[in-house]
Formats: structure tokens, sequence, C-alpha cells
DNA sequence: GACAAGTAGTTGTATATACAACTATACTGT
DNA sequence: ACAGTATAGTTGTATATACAACTACTTGTC
């Protein structure tokens, strides 16, 4: 008695599952980029960017690096980060031991903006992540999602 | 004697969370995408239009319903389902108690089509979901992921 | 029943990203 | 040392999406 008159298991637990992933970061990401973007002026995926700079040890990272922390492709993170420089938020470095590779380092401006806009995410989260989840179920989120992206 | 020389927690627990949420989103949606791709020619946009409307009671939403449900302006989403339409995957109908509004229904092409990218679907996620993550830690992340959707 | 306000969808335009082809450099084996 | 292969990044081009302005319709109020 069932309302699908599919073959096809639509309802699985697996791909339900599936949908609430891809759904639940499509909306957490567009309010995060609308509140950045008004209040900082800062496009989600920069913040993305510096946020992974900031990260990195030295407070640089080479461009393939950058594309595999954000999850994109070489070239459009050729063209994220030349966009990030002409807005003076990191700059290109040469490299000293690799002549193909380029180091791209967060500016003094991109730390200033960084700051500021962590300051609006941290306040953007306590008020989406911290009112949702208590922090036991945050810490067994973050458990859940690492076993995820783990790489095999 | 911290390595992070800025005044903002880019290490607070929230933030890393947050951040894994995205990074996981992007892995996944990318693989799957390109398998639907390859194996179905269907991108990952079109799967899920299809995979809402199948969810629906009657095989159609409405435009604005697509839009909300994929996440999606409606700008976008009349693009996205204009290039559908055109594949024959979906049809608009009239809806004759609102002439403004639009019925999206999948055809029977485009259930034929939704029923061998669901099985591309199904191998992925026996690949990808329950290698990482047992039915029980399923369970818990579809609950977690469940209350950070929710809408308040 | 007319006018104001709200809602559904489309379209013009700008932009961000992907993919594939390309250049330049580095590595590897003989 | 050289040839072949692999790697880092950029660029040409196509496409998908967002935002804002727009049209058409509906609903509520007087």
């Amino acid at each position: 008695m069932s309302l699908q008159p599919s073959p096809c298991p639509s309802g699985d637990e697996k791909v339900q599952l599936f949908g609430l992933l891809l759904e639940t970061n499509a909306r957490l990401s567009r309010s995060l980029g609308l509140e950045l973007e008004s209040t900082c002026d800062l496009p989600l995926a920069w913040f993305d960017v510096l946020l992974q700079l900031r990260k990195s040890p030295e407070g640089r990272l080479k461009m393939n690096q950058i594309a595999d922390a954000i999850v994109h492709s070489t070239g459009g993170t050729t063209r994220l980060i030349d966009r990030l420089e002409v807005a003076g938020l990191v700059e290109r470095q040469n490299c000293p031991s690799d002549r193909r590779a380029i180091h791209v380092a967060i500016t003094d401006v991109g730390n200033e903006k960084l700051d500021t806009a962590l300051n609006v995410h941290l306040g953007y989260l306590e008020e989406n992540l911290a009112t949702r989840l208590t922090k036991v179920e945050r810490g067994q989120l973050a458990d859940l999602l690492t076993k995820l992206n783990e790489t095999r």
C-alpha cells in the first residue's frame, strides 16, 4: 500500500539521509552567505579561503591545497584567488623550492577582514547551531561527519 | 602558546563543525554528481528535482515548492525546469485553481530516468555511506541533521 | 466592485564555477 | 643527460545560478 508507484525506493533510509545532508548544507550555507555578504561584504567562498589560510600552520597554502580544502576545481580556484588578490585579502608568492607552485598568503587586510567575519560567523553559529544542538550533539555530529568525510 | 596569532577563534568547535559540514557535503555532492553525470547523463540538480517530484504525493509540485525543496532561487528554478522540460523529463501544467501557479509533473521518461539514477545512487550510497557509517550511526546523523534543518 | 498589497513565475543581466586544453616546471628511469 | 611522464597553475569557453525588475494574477479591505 505504498503511495510511490515506483520500483525504486526513493524513500530508502540512505537516500533520505543524503537528501537531508544536501538540504541542510544548502540552507545553512545560503543563510550564512547572505549574512556574511550583507554585514561584511564577504562572499562565503572568500571567507572559506581566508579561514583555510588561517588554519594552515604558516598562514599560507599552495593553490592546489586550497582547491582541495575548499573542494573547487583548480581552474575555479585560480579565478577565486584572483578576485581575493585584487581585493587585497591574499597575495601570491613564489615558492622557492618549486617554481611551478604558488604560495597564497593571507595579508594583514585579509586577517582583519577574517576577524570581523569570524565574529559574525560566531554569532550566526550561536543562533543557528547552538540553539538547535547541544554541545554533546554537536560533538556527535562532528564525529559522524568526520567518518563520512574520510577518504579511502 | 597558540600557533594562531589571531584574536578570533578559527579553531572554535562550532566553526570546525560548520566547516566539516560544508566540506563533507561538497565532497559527496561532487562525487555523486560526477557518477550520475557519467553513468546516467543526469546532473545532480536534475536528479534532485526528479526525486522531490517523486516524493511528493501526486508526482507534481508548484515552482516555488520546488525552489524551496531544492534550495534554489525562483529564477534559477525557472531555468532549471526549462532544461528538464526540454529534455522531456518533466512537464509544466496549468494550475486550475490559481492561474499564476504552474504545476510541474514528472513524465514517464522522467520516471524511467529517475529509476535508473536511483539505482546508481543506491550503489553509490552503499559504497560511500554504508561503508563509513553503521545503520545506527546513519540514524543518529539523520536525527541530528533534522534538528539542524528545522526552521524557526 | 475597485484599489492596494501580496504572491507566482519569468526574464535581463552579471557572475562564479567547471572542464578541457595549454604552458612551464619537476621527477624518473635508463 | 635525455626522454617520457607527472604535476602546478592558468586560460578559453560554456553553463548554471543569483538578484532585481517585471508581468500577471489573487486576496483583502473599504
